[in-house]
RNA sequence: GUCCCUGUAGUUCAAUGGAUAGAACGAGAGCCUUCUAAGCUCUAGAUCUAGGUUCGAUUCCUAGCAGGGACACCA
């Protein structure tokens, strides 16, 4: 929608002689303009200063120019600058027409029409705990399937659980050592996560002493002795429904899901053909690794000295079989950036194992704690469970506060669809790929940068609708009504999201998403703070509510890319 | 030791090489006899250091310092 905008002014430009690519931007303040051409490019083609230059081509402008391009109402200089000033009225009718057209189809593209995309989240390890870690991962995948799909992409997602690492192995033989016998409690999901980190904390404690019995517990598990296999199997489903209730509570939805077990002896056998291929060589003490240095990714090892299969081994596998499965042309893979240097080498790997697909891999930055970094084995990981209880309950007392005199349900019905607003919005409102400090404190203040801010706007507008007693179809609106400066400041900001959608895709980064709701629904408050809206005469009422309708429709459309669902009272 | 990422207000974060470096929280001062005060005004407050490239550098390059991560039997 800007980018029509951006069209119009840079045929303009072309109409009184500017040559080659036009960039436009916006000028700091809208007091200068709307849009703005920078004229230091020309400056050192034509040999003179920027001023000149913009001053010249503000000499070219005549009023025929402004006739022909209704959307541009007047020009200024500004020193080096050629600022143009959009005329409100025709903005409104682009703007408003258009969203009312896509309702929250408004920004959508085909750019990835006819492209099949495999997108692989959030991976979950069995018998550890999920942290608000793994809580980024699936809020940052979620948005990045919605993102895919609404740039025209047939997009398919995936879930790979890795079942049958070295951490299933020691958690299983700490049930053992520590747990035997033991009835488990209510969640048993989580109380693996416990018995995961108490036994990692041993083994690391006594690492020379408990070796041996570990190596040798892998080798029956993977061998699927049934001396280790029924506790496995018991465990793994614990794991498998714990995680099962968590992914439909934050909406994930997957076609698939691979385990790792199913894939691994599948890898060994790989493991045999590279090795016969000479790509795999015997390395230190026989393990079996792939010599990466000339490409400087070092040495991947794809078989430890013990037989024993390592995520290398799987993954040269599951690349396989889910090629097989799922026809696609690009395979994506959601982790963590402490990945970043494994799935270099697991691509070169597999690019020297013949596979000729296109794989990237997307890594999100860890979540941190403002005393430092969170770690099982300091025992200081913020669980998923708890942070969503503590966030629900001081959302209920906030809610309650507010709201006395509404019936138990509805309270609870708000707190919940808050509450995975709040959560949401957290691991998503700063950049995808840096690492963030999460701050429970910072998390649970609903003012300013923050879910209910945005989700506020969207209530206070239903109320608006509410108070005119009017219906949301098409209303007749004169857009010359639409004159002030906050409700073109509001347009400008609604004419953005297509723009704002596609750079979210193209830098996999949701929180271009979120700082744009959360912009959206601060130039409606400024709006809203200073212009009545329905206190006002019928045909004004009547273009500010459409234009509060847009904002409405586009905010919902903007948190439903982050799959956050809006409420119609707070 | 090698490689990758990051250094911006007290704190958490923004800023395709361009105009006066933006927000939010926190601090201070205000605004509900107008549509939801989870809101809105106003004030104070920052680019790690030293060089370089450029008309112009938070952004690019080099070096240093600081933090994080990864570097074959961990996941």
């Amino acid at each position: 929608m800007m980018q029509h905008v951006h069209d119009k002014i840079a045929d303009l430009l072309r109409d009184i002689g500017v040559e080659g690519e036009i960039q436009l931007t916006v000028p700091p303040n809208p007091e200068l303009g709307d849009v703005a051409f920078a004229c230091f490019n020309l400056s050192k083609q034509l040999q003179k200063s920027p001023a000149a230059v913009a001053q010249d081509l503000m000499n070219k402008l005549e009023a025929h120019h402004f006739e022909r391009y209704p959307l541009v109402q007047d020009a200024a200089t500004a020193g080096p600058y050629l600022n143009f000033f959009i005329k409100t009225s025709e903005l409104a009718k682009l703007v408003l027409t258009g969203i009312a057209e896509q309702g929250e189809a408004y920004g959508h593209t085909a750019v990835g029409a006819g492209k099949k995309v495999l997108i692989e989240y959030p991976s979950e390890n069995t018998h550890k705990e999920f942290h608000i870690g793994h809580l980024r991962n699936v809020c940052i995948g979620n948005t990045l399937v919605q993102l895919y799909r609404a740039s025209g992409y047939d997009l398919t997602a995936i879930n790979y659980i890795n079942d049958f690492g070295a951490h299933v192995v020691k958690c299983l033989w700490g049930l053992r050592k520590f747990h035997a016998g033991v009835e488990p409690p209510a969640n048993p999901q989580r109380w693996l996560g416990v018995v995961y980190a108490e036994a990692s904390k041993y083994i690391k404690e006594h690492e020379v002493e408990v070796k041996p019995e570990l190596d040798e517990l892998q080798k029956k598990l993977e061998a699927r002795d049934p001396e280790i296999w029924p506790l496995f199997e018991t465990t793994r489903a614990w794991s498998l429904e714990g995680f099962k209730k968590i992914d439909t509570e934050l909406g994930i939805s997957y076609t698939r899901i691979f385990l790792e077990s199913e894939v691994k002896d599948r890898g060994q056998q790989l493991v045999d053909e590279l090795l016969q291929k000479g790509v795999a060589t015997v390395g230190e003490k026989g393990a079996i690794i792939i010599d990466l240095t000339p490409y400087d990714l070092d040495i991947a090892m794809v078989r430890k000295s013990t037989g024993a299969g390592v995520y290398l081994t799987s993954d040269l596998a599951l690349a396989e079989k889910k090629f097989q499965e799922f026809p696609v042309d690009e395979s994506i893979n959601i982790t963590g950036i402490e990945q970043n240097f494994y799935f270099k080498q697991l691509f070169k790997a597999l690019e020297l194992s013949g596979f000729q697909k296109k794989m990237t891999h997307i890594g999100y930055g860890l979540v941190n704690r403002p005393d430092g970094k969170m770690s099982s084995r300091l025992g200081n990981v913020i669980l998923y469970d708890e942070l969503r209880d503590e966030i629900a309950h001081r959302l209920w007392e906030a809610s309650a506060a507010r709201h006395a005199d509404w019936p138990q349900e509805k309270l609870t019905a708000l707190v919940k669809t808050l509450t995975l607003s709040v959560l949401k919005f957290s691991m998503q409102q700063h950049e995808a790929a840096k690492n963030i400090t999460f701050d429970l404190e910072q998390a649970t203040n609903f003012e300013g940068y923050s879910a209910p801010y945005v989700l506020y706007v969207v209530a206070r507008i239903n109320s608006l609708f509410k108070k005119a007693g009017h219906g949301r179809g098409l209303m007749v609106v004169d857009y010359d009504l639409l004159i002030e400066k906050e409700e073109k400041q509001l347009l400008l900001v609604l004419a953005d999201f297509p723009t704002v959608l596609q750079k979210a895709l193209n830098h996999h980064n949701p929180a271009v998403i979120s700082k744009y709701s959360f912009d959206l629904a601060k130039t409606f408050n400024d709006w809203y703070a200073n212009q009545l809206i329905v206190d006002v005469e019928a045909e004004l009422q009547s273009a500010r509510l459409a234009l509060a309708s847009a904002a409405q429709t586009v905010l919902t459309a903007a948190l439903g890319l982050l799959t956050i669902t809006t409420v119609d009272e707070m």
